[in-house]
RNA sequence: GGCCGCGUAGCCAAGUGGCCCAAGGCGACGGUUUGCAAAACCGUUAUUCGUGGGUUCGAAUCCCACCGCGGCCUCCA
């Protein structure tokens, strides 16, 4: 098996070749766990999942690893190197106001870990929603970074004794990115070419210690922080690019990782600093493999609160999405493609997954884990565009292409599109969350009005059967007559 | 200013030198079915690939310029 990977370190697609055979050791910058992960977040989440699916489908052991954010980290843009507030004293401060409203269940909002695990078992439960495999292996294979600080000491020590890293009189300890002539290969961003400041983030009086206004921060001295460790430096936190280095190396219990995966807005600097620090400690690659998901836009714009896009999985859920449509949504998009959010495309989305719904009807659900057998030409025109760098829009064109030519799916049929639904994951419909009431109508009104359908048609009386039908349609019931009876379902509620 | 990436039908989106008068999904239109709908199923739906040049026997695919969009240049997936 051929599988061709686009790798960002080298600006081209590549075969890919595990450190070990048959074993992929990945690891996938997660969530900050101070507010709700919102579905541009997730879209990477999802590409992870899908990756290691597909690995797995193909017969690889896949080691994932995804790590959780829970130190804070600082708000003010322009101010880099600690200053503002810290971001997780803020999420506290906003969990307190949604306590009194009785929407949070935080027993102590001035506690960052409390915060923390607030935020952590939200972005669970929206990971489980949209089936991320990683959800399920909470907390072996997602670590904390507030449990690695001494894993992060670690390699702060082996970087200072290399002479990659030095301490300024204050405490703070800062990566020499001169000594690592390497810094830049990643994002094109190298030392002659960095203009710094450009990014209007850089404030000059919080640099002053630095050699290179390039350098990075490896520690704080800190002891006001709300979040502090102990630490040869003082008391204070890590820097923010410290903590992958040490829980991928620690989790996956190697210092070269077969693939890493972010964001696009991680290359630069997040990835390109763990390049230097990881290498810089151990002496060997980090990652050989370095894969980024394109930025997810909203209505053609960059999704932002203040334009009112903004939108987080349990939003949409609470709409009546269901899971498994968002997971496709945000799946069918190559992932090195912008991809266009739109309200619009969840229905499109709805309509393509009850597609393939459908061609599976009546056979038993949920053969999740399927093993690609290579006997159907289907999984076979599936694998085959999958290996080509994850090329996800031809996988699913093959896919439908072939339902089209089916007539009527023999069982071999039925088992090809479930097996191919173990990378998918999007055939199951989610269960309702019951936790979130639905708006309007509630389910026995409609199951009244429902009977009074199916009375008033035995009657043939088809003016009122149709006057309730569409005024359950109004109240964004869909419903189905047909000779078995009438069904119904919630429709998404998408204005 | 520097470094990345993108621009294909009404919308989403593959294809990156001849198999392309361009896959697939949604929508729209026509049909089957239905008391009428819905759902399902069948069919039709880009001689053309942001714009203008160029290279080539041949370009959506390569080169140049321009226009537009997104990301990064120390918060961000």
């Amino acid at each position: 098996m051929d599988i061709q990977l686009y790798n960002t370190l080298s600006h081209r697609a590549e075969r890919f070749e595990p450190v070990t055979a048959g074993v992929v050791r990945m690891y996938n910058c997660g969530p900050t766990v101070y507010d709700y992960a919102h579905i541009g977040n997730f879209r990477a989440f999802v590409f992870a999942d899908v990756l290691r699916r597909f690995f797995e489908f193909v017969g690889y052991e896949v080691q994932q690893v995804m790590n959780i954010t829970d130190v804070g980290h600082m708000t003010e843009d322009n101010v880099a190197d600690g200053g503002g507030q810290d971001k997780m004293e803020l999420a506290g401060q906003r969990l307190k106001e949604a306590k009194k409203q009785g929407v949070a269940n935080v027993s102590n909002p001035d506690d960052p870990y409390e915060v923390a695990s607030y935020f952590t078992e939200a972005f669970l439960a929206d990971g489980k929603a949209l089936r991320l495999k990683i959800a399920d292996e909470h907390p072996q294979r997602m670590p904390h970074a507030t449990a690695h600080v001494t894993q992060m000491i670690g390699i702060i020590e082996r970087l200072i004794e290399a002479n990659h890293a030095y301490v300024t009189d204050d405490g703070a300890v800062y990566y020499d990115v001169a000594t690592f002539p390497e810094y830049g290969r990643l994002s094109g961003n190298t030392l002659d070419k960095l203009h710094t400041g450009a990014g209007g983030r850089v404030n000059e009086e919080h640099t002053a210690g630095k050699r290179n206004p390039a350098d990075f921060l490896l520690w704080k001295h800190d002891a006001s922080h709300i979040m502090k460790w102990d630490s040869p430096w003082g008391v204070g936190y890590p820097g923010w690019h410290i903590e992958c280095s040490a829980m991928a190396m620690h989790t996956l219990g190697v210092d070269t990782l077969d693939i890493h995966t972010g964001g696009e807005d991680n290359i630069f600097p997040h990835h390109e600093c763990e390049i230097a620090q990881s290498s810089g400690a151990t002496g060997k690659p980090f990652a050989n493999y370095w894969m980024h998901t394109r930025f997810l836009l909203v209505e053609g714009e960059k999704m932002s609160k203040s334009k009112g896009n903004f939108y987080t999985v349990r939003d949409l859920l609470a709409r009546g999405v269901d899971a498994a449509v968002l997971r496709y949504e945000l799946l069918r998009t190559h992932y090195r493609s912008n991809m266009n959010f739109t309200l619009k495309g969840l229905e499109d989305s709805q309509k393509a997954v009850n597609r393939m719904r459908s061609f599976i009807e009546g056979a038993s659900h949920g053969s999740w884990g399927g093993v690609y057998s290579g006997q159907s030409d289907v999984e076979r025109a599936f694998v085959e565009a999958m290996a080509d760098d994850l090329n996800i829009s031809a996988a699913l064109g093959a896919v439908f292409k072939w339902i089209n030519e089916v007539d009527t799916p023999a069982s071999e049929d039925v088992a090809a599109l479930q097996r191919i639904d173990a990378v998918l994951g999007v055939l199951t419909p989610a269960e309702a969350d019951t936790s979130v009431a639905p708006a309007g109508i509630s389910d026995e009104e409609i199951e009244v009005k429902v009977r009074q359908i199916q009375q008033a048609r035995e009657l043939k009386d088809y003016a009122k059967s149709d006057a309730i039908r569409d005024e359950l349609n109004d109240a964004g019931v869909e419903v189905q007559i047909s000779r078995d009876g009438v069904n119904w379902r919630r429709k998404m509620r998408l204005d």
